[in-house]
DNA sequence: TAGACGTGGAA
DNA sequence: TTTCCAAGTCT
């Protein structure tokens, strides 16, 4: 049974697979060049909770930037940051880097499972990934589309997340001890482009006569998943503080939102606190305008008021040439901002 | 363990 | 317009 659908998964996937920047053609036994398990490593990591279609880009400027780890390791952290800015998620730039010196350090990645767990920003997806694409070691790779697939095959009704453990054991019972990184990219392959979350192409399924889910009638229900609860709404204000063609920026601190980021200078919104609406500095402010911005757990109204002033701020920030904003690694939200501002002044 | 943590595209 | 989500990790 589990051989049956490996065999005709990689099968489907010697045929279907995507051609992807970081991937090797199918079938291929693993590149034996140093740049490759920097190359996937790069990659997982990049594709967490991100699309293909947003990855394809930085991947090809990271790698053109630094074409090694030992390169990255050697880059300075606030260039690595603005590199990724756009991406989301910039605890994984900071990670990013912080594992790239660890593995420089070694002498390379390592290539078991269980030492690559132990690397900054590697859970147990990664690890998993890693180990079997870039090393060709067996290992168990669940992602959300293994979830998703393997929840169909085996019709697991049992809701998320109490439904990890048993799709983790179908999971291992499916994964061949042979090309088990093929197998993974081809469980990827087929929930992004057959087994959809909304609308499962079924009938061009290579494991439809397979597939428990399918008998049973409804597979795009599966895996049952818990209630949403809803963002709360949020206020803030960011302030577009010029002098001299320049304009002020600050960098977040810490590991909270968008931290290590350069950013305007604003109230102190939070997810979970709105704004105090008090400005930096003293200024006859002007409206630019409200930026409207949703991240995984709050919606926010950003107010951006922007203002010359003669002297420069007091605490950290730097003064950072308008015509250059685009440089200055923005994450998106500030992007919009600064946009804004931009087209008031 | 549930919540924090980004973004842009699809429906 | 709004909701959902896409190759998760960390705390």
């Amino acid at each position: 049974m589990g051989d049956d659908i490996s065999s005709t998964l990689l099968g489907w996937y010697d045929k279907y697979a995507r051609s992807l920047p970081w991937r090797s053609p199918p079938g291929e036994p693993v590149p034996d060049d140093p740049a490759w398990p920097y190359r996937v490593w790069l990659s997982e990591v990049m594709l967490q909770q991100t699309t293909v279609a947003a990855v394809k880009p930085y991947f090809e400027k990271f790698t053109r930037i630094w074409p090694s780890v030992e390169d990255l390791a050697a880059a300075p952290e606030d260039d690595v940051m603005a590199a990724w800015a756009g991406l989301g998620y910039y605890s994984r730039a900071r990670n990013l880097v912080k594992c790239a010196r660890e593995v420089a350090g070694q002498g390379g990645f390592p290539r078991t499972e269980a030492e690559l767990r132990e690397l900054p920003g590697l859970g147990a997806y990664t690890a998993a990934a890693i180990a079997a694409i870039a090393f060709g070691e067996r290992a168990v790779v669940v992602d959300a589309n293994v979830e998703r697939v393997v929840s169909r095959l085996f019709n697991i009704a049992e809701p998320l997340p109490a439904a990890r453990k048993i799709i983790r054991e179908r999971a291992e019972e499916i994964t061949p001890d042979d090309r088990s990184g093929d197998f993974a990219q081809a469980m990827m392959d087929l929930g992004s482009g057959i087994c959809t979350s909304k609308a499962p192409r079924c009938l061009l399924c290579p494991l439809q006569g397979e597939c428990a889910g399918l008998k049973a009638g409804e597979p795009e229900r599966l895996p049952v998943k818990p209630p949403k609860k809803p963002k709360p709404e949020r206020t803030g204000t960011a302030y577009w503080i010029e002098r001299d063609r320049h304009v002020w920026l600050v960098t977040r601190q810490g590991t909270g939102m968008l931290g290590g980021m350069r950013a305007l200078p604003d109230d102190g919104w939070s997810a979970r606190q709105d704004g105090s609406e008090q400005p930096p500095v003293s200024a006859e402010w002007q409206d630019a305008g409200t930026v409207r911005h949703t991240f995984t757990h709050a919606h926010l109204a950003l107010k951006v008021k922007y203002a010359r002033i003669a002297a420069t701020p007091g605490g950290a920030g730097e003064w950072w040439p308008v015509g250059d904003i685009d440089k200055a690694g923005l994450p998106t939200l500030f992007a919009k901002a600064a946009r804004l501002a931009l087209s008031a002044d």
